[in-house]
DNA sequence: CGAATAGTTGAGGTGGCTCAAATTTTGTGG
DNA sequence: CCACAAAATTTGAGCCACCTCAACTATTCG
């Protein structure tokens, strides 16, 4: 308990004079930090405690600049010499059918890598769009290569990270194919709850458009618009516009049968109380 | 050229000799040191060139035996202290919804790692299912952990491969969610035959039932078997049962509209002439 | 040769799509 | 702060790709 906020609190300091030197003003200075906070978070929820290491890699991010709405973040194509960390806003990872429809593949949040692939397999045909105005860092393969040779356990959680994105897409793939819309966009909606509350940003309120989640839960944007007003209906989202907002999570969590393993989350930075949506047949606690 | 078959005879070599210390009757080694075979083509089919590293992590393989169509050679749940190959025969990773809907994620042929992601994830909430009579082989994750220190590029192989099946994955869910059945089924089954052919198995004939594929296009049964009818009347497939035979293979990639570069495939054992499959807007040749 | 599995065929139903237009919300420049 | 443009959401109507159900046939295998 007191662990937790005390790793989080020691990470942020890191940052504000590692990151910064103490050079930027109060406004600058204060987002960086809580910035680069994220990329802490999203380690932890990996279950990696190494701080040493976070504070090693951090400081190699390079604040890159802002990615405004509908502009690709990640374009597809060959390799490059470094991998793109979202800081800031919401994005996509997509492709694009021969006929020009659009299947997202995943949501990324403050703290998700964009490309780690890349540092793999060089060449990738997908891409990863901004869904909002967003801030995005940089670092060098050589920084990171060096980093997880000294950090073992940084290297453990890169692993990690990119089994995890894998699970997502299995997970998404047995949505998209053997659910019922309803039950399908609730699936989705309470992953990103999930998602969000385990960077520390509040789950209830989902950064996305009601298109957005159609090419995601692959239906049409019309349909997608009937069932988020069933939902509204139920009582379970909120009338609310460019966003989601959930006011009965639990309800939702039943329509959706979700369970949220497949997320490997380990640990949670949520201030809203345990994570109750691991509930159904979940872990064996007694 | 000469490169490639002198690579192929030497693993098969090294395995004749270090995999069974020639024990084994004539029927059982020759089949032993196909059967590992397919693991080093596997490996060649990433991009590796390490035969030492082959050398050394072959004979780490024991033969675990034989499972019999529609049992598990990988159920759900936690960790454990070795990952499984398939040697022999097909399979596929799969979960089903708590409707009891199953969702195909990838077909796995002789050479594919079944369970990598437990290597790393320990918990994992998918299956993997016998499709014909397999044989499998497992391998300890600290001889695999041993392998990969030494020989990095080994380790890079792994890397590799998880990636591509991500990139597996990621494309699936394009398919299921934003083409209509006939070209969906088509890219299926294109990658089917690209895959095969990467490990030296003749991907004409597609060793995968009408219902298997149904699971993973994510289409009735009965309507995979009337576009299967569709596609044989176009003198596309042949009337085939229990099997997939492709006797026009460019038609199938031209409905499929396929560009298999998501596979990532470096180089091909096949026999069956250059990987005309990448012609699609493929690479800039010249 | 029977039992099981795979494939085939017909008939009827529907979930979700497309098209198209209206309305609301948001962002932008003046 | 307003007016306009752009983006997001909403509504209605018609339709069709694919589904389910159900029975029948062909194949495989013990």
């Amino acid at each position: 308990m007191g662990h937790k906020g005390d790793i989080a609190a020691r990470t942020e300091r890191a940052f504000a004079v590692v990151g910064l030197g103490g050079a930027g003003g109060v406004s600058l200075g204060a987002s960086m930090t809580r910035a680069l906070g994220a990329v802490g978070r999203k380690f932890r929820s990996l279950g990696i405690d190494c701080e040493e290491g976070l504070q090693a890699l951090l400081p190699l991010v390079k604040v890159k600049g802002s990615i405004s709405r509908g502009a690709d973040i990640v374009a597809t194509g060959g390799s490059t010499h470094c991998s793109t960390v979202l800081l800031n806003g919401t994005a996509c990872r997509y492709k694009v059918t021969e006929s020009g429809r659009r299947q997202i593949f995943t949501f990324q949040y403050p703290g998700d890598f964009c490309d780690l692939n890349r540092y793999v397999l060089a060449e990738s045909d997908d891409a990863v769009a901004a869904l909002s105005e967003c801030s995005v860092g940089i670092i060098r393969h050589e920084d990171l290569e060096r980093i997880t040779r000294q950090y073992p356990e940084m290297g453990q959680a890169l692993w990690r990270n990119v089994m995890v994105e894998a699970s997502i897409f299995r997970e998404w793939l047995l949505n998209v194919g053997q659910r019922p819309a309803l039950a399908r966009i609730a699936n989705l909606i309470c992953e990103q709850m999930v998602r969000l509350d385990a960077v520390g940003i509040d789950g209830t309120v989902i950064p996305l458009t009601q298109v957005d989640l159609a090419d995601a839960a692959a239906v049409s944007p019309v349909h997608m618009n009937r069932t988020v007003q069933d939902l509204r209906e139920l009582g379970i989202l909120a009338r609310s516009s460019r966003y989601i907002e959930v006011v009965h999570r639990d309800r939702l969590v039943d329509i959706a049968k979700f369970n949220g393993r497949y997320l490997n989350i380990h640990q949670t930075t949520s201030p809203w109380g345990p994570p109750r949506w691991m509930s159904r047949e979940a872990a064996p606690l007694h």
